[in-house]
RNA sequence: GCGCCCGUAGCUCAGUCGGAUAGAGCACGAGCCUUCUAAGCUCGGGGUCGCAGGUUCGAUUCCUGCCGGGCGCGCCA
């Protein structure tokens, strides 16, 4: 890790764990309740949390509040706990038992029916089985890949591309109103030299020695973009001043490799809502007026003939060149007035992604909001760090600069687009990720996106053999859940029911890689789950004797071959039915499938 | 030099708000296909959470110092 985590967060922590809600909500009574009769002093109730305790012993849910509070109440954490625990008012309605550990956990094992609820609530919300209403409608920009048009998309600008898609998904699912958009850098130097490359290549094609551009685009693709020009204007372009020969190749190669990032972003199955032209800025007169009015109130000044804001007044560590002396705009003013023009249209909260080499520019561009008025939290920064590609556990070299890299389209066309966004959100998004190519082709336990797919074709394999058989297929509203009393089985419940949790904490921070362990997770405890455990009865065509001294052989290993009644299959099937759920649910805010067989 | 960050198993990394005996995958070793998909499962060894202090009932988590590493410090994008 390089890059700091950003660790405010935005919206209110809550729960949205049916089983948590209700645990939260009866020490919350309990606490109000001792309260009332004078028992504790509770100045200010507290936020309460639950932790997940590590041991089974402990009970389903923990909570700290007791020792937390023990200071306050000038109490020893035991006591107190012991007095929010005599508080608890139908304390069986919701809890086989409660104890009080140590210092002063209290360790709760809730009812079963409550768990069970949860498979309920994930048949009912469908899809929506880890949505909430967190953001309230509050509107947000994410603003990714922005990659200069000036060449093809690079492994790079792929973990962006699902950073940025995996984000604004989460930041949907969570309530907010979300605006994808990608900022096309279509001025300044970078597209004059694409201009100036691809007019020296198509001077070459067409027998005119000349000179390359010392810093210009050197990739393969100029030669296969001046082929194009050569191709659409023939010779034409050979008549014209240089200057104008290298507008037009400028415009051609612009729209032709723009048109190729979008369609390498179809492909990856990215859409965005809005592309934003810088050209169109600066020609509107966008940044001069910005410029004029920073100057008016005198956050810009002149200084050895440049123009410079006054970044420092807002916490930068000096102040920025906006005009250099020569007069061009650096790309500073053109983000300054993108950024305000963001931020007048209303959105309460700004989310860039950039490459992490850009985390100097942070401190700047939180100046640019303050200066506008606005706090700096109104934007958010997420780093996306480089990608190594390895192939079988070596480096794949790159070299940029003489214009050899692996591009989005090759990795895409190599690994599939699911497998090469699972990758690309298996790390925190500011850490270095090794990406194994030949890895993520495999087709085995030790891939992770095959992993989790996995899971999600086999159970839907599951429910096509159910049907062949003829054996009925419950939901869990219509299947006798009571018949679920296996540890195993409550492992998976209690799983499935911190999803929205995840989703949340997920969003709030806007890392996506935590869904991505999650899901690793819950496909582990699906697989063990199948592997142990039969969900249907043993088919009926397959001989008896055969399969008795099958289970003799069976038990020898140390497995059991359960029997397994029409109700408990059906109830097993009703499990199988919310872990997929949850499994597609969670594939779907990534931008992967949940593919049917596999 | 200044600033921002990072240091968790051999490797790559999780670890939310400070919680109980610190986790996963890979790699390594030993096993499992007459099954509802083996694209799967089981078991095993592995750790001074960089070091030293501090705060706390309790620190991998918060604070300070040190050691090691990364990045930034352009009128480049």
């Amino acid at each position: 890790m390089f890059f700091a985590r950003q660790k405010k967060e935005f919206g209110q922590v809550v729960s949205h764990d049916i089983v948590q809600e209700k645990v939260i909500d009866a020490l919350q009574d309990a606490l109000q309740e001792a309260k009332r009769k004078g028992q504790l002093k509770v100045e200010s109730i507290p936020t309460l949390t639950l932790d997940l305790p590590k041991r089974p012993e402990w009970g389903d849910l923990a909570s700290t509040v007791a020792m937390s509070l023990a200071p306050s109440e000038r109490r020893a954490p035991y006591d107190v706990a012991q007095i929010i625990l005599d508080n608890i008012v139908r304390r069986e309605a919701l809890f086989d038992r409660v104890e009080i550990a140590r210092p002063g956990f209290l360790n709760m094992t809730v009812k079963r029916d409550l768990w069970l609820q949860v498979l309920a609530e994930i048949e009912s919300r469908g899809q929506a089985y880890g949505r909430m209403a967190l953001g309230q409608g509050r509107r947000v920009l994410v603003e990714y890949v922005s990659a200069n048009p000036t060449g093809p998309l690079h492994v790079g600008h792929g973990r962006g591309a699902a950073v940025g898609q995996a984000i604004a998904k989460l930041l949907q699912a969570t309530g907010y109103e979300v605006v994808q958009e990608y900022y096309i850098n279509d001025a300044g130097r970078q597209m004059k030299l694409l201009g100036a490359s691809v007019y020296a290549k198509y001077q070459e094609l067409l027998g005119r020695p000349v000179s390359f551009p010392a810093e210009g685009y050197r990739g393969a693709y100029i030669e296969t973009v001046a082929a194009h020009v050569r191709e659409q204007a023939g010779e034409s372009v050979l008549n014209l001043s240089a200057e104008q020969a290298e507008q037009r190749c400028r415009e051609l190669a612009y729209r032709e490799l723009l048109e190729n990032i979008r369609q390498d972003l179809r492909a990856f199955g990215i859409e965005f809502d809005a592309w934003f032209s810088e050209a169109s800025l600066l020609a509107s007169g966008g940044v001069e007026q910005v410029l004029s009015d920073l100057r008016a109130r005198d956050l810009l000044f002149d200084q050895d003939g440049a123009w410079w804001f006054r970044s420092s007044s807002f916490g930068d560590e000096k102040d920025r060149v906006v005009r250099k002396q020569e007069g061009d705009y650096t790309y500073l003013a053109s983000d300054i007035a993108y950024h305000r023009d963001k931020l007048q249209r209303g959105y309460d909260l700004l989310i860039d992604v950039w490459g992490a080499d850009h985390h100097g520019y942070i401190p700047r561009m939180e100046a640019v909001v303050q200066a506008y008025g606005y706090p700096k939290e109104r934007l958010r920064v997420v780093l996306v760090q480089m990608v190594n590609l390895l192939r079988g556990g070596r480096k794949v070299e790159m070299s940029k600069r003489a214009g050899e890299f692996i591009t989005m389209r090759e990795v895409m066309d190599e690994v599939g687009a699911d497998a090469a966004k699972f990758f690309f959100l298996m790390r925190r998004s500011d850490t270095h990720l090794d990406f194994d190519l030949e890895l993520a082709k495999q087709q085995s336990a030790e891939n992770p996106v095959y992993y989790v797919q996995y899971a999600h074709a086999r159970i839907a394999s599951l429910f096509r053999v159910a049907e062949e058989r003829g054996l009925p297929v419950p939901k869990p509203s219509a299947a006798d859940l009571s018949l679920l009393r296996d540890p195993d089985e409550f492992g998976l419940i209690r799983k499935l029911s911190a999803y929205p949790s995840v989703v949340q904490g997920s969003a709030a921070a806007l890392e996506p890689h935590r869904l991505t362990f999650y899901l690793q997770e819950l496909a582990g405890l699906l697989h063990t789950f199948y592997f142990k455990h039969r969900i249907m009865p043993v088919a009926a065509d397959q001989d008896v004797a055969e399969a008795a001294a099958f289970v003799k052989d069976a038990s020898e290993m140390g497995k059991q071959r359960e029997q397994v009644s029409p109700d408990l299959t059906g109830a097993r099937l009703a499990l199988m039915y919310a872990v997929q759920q949850v499994l597609r649910n969670g594939l779907g805010l990534l931008g992967i499938s949940a593919p049917e067989r596999m």
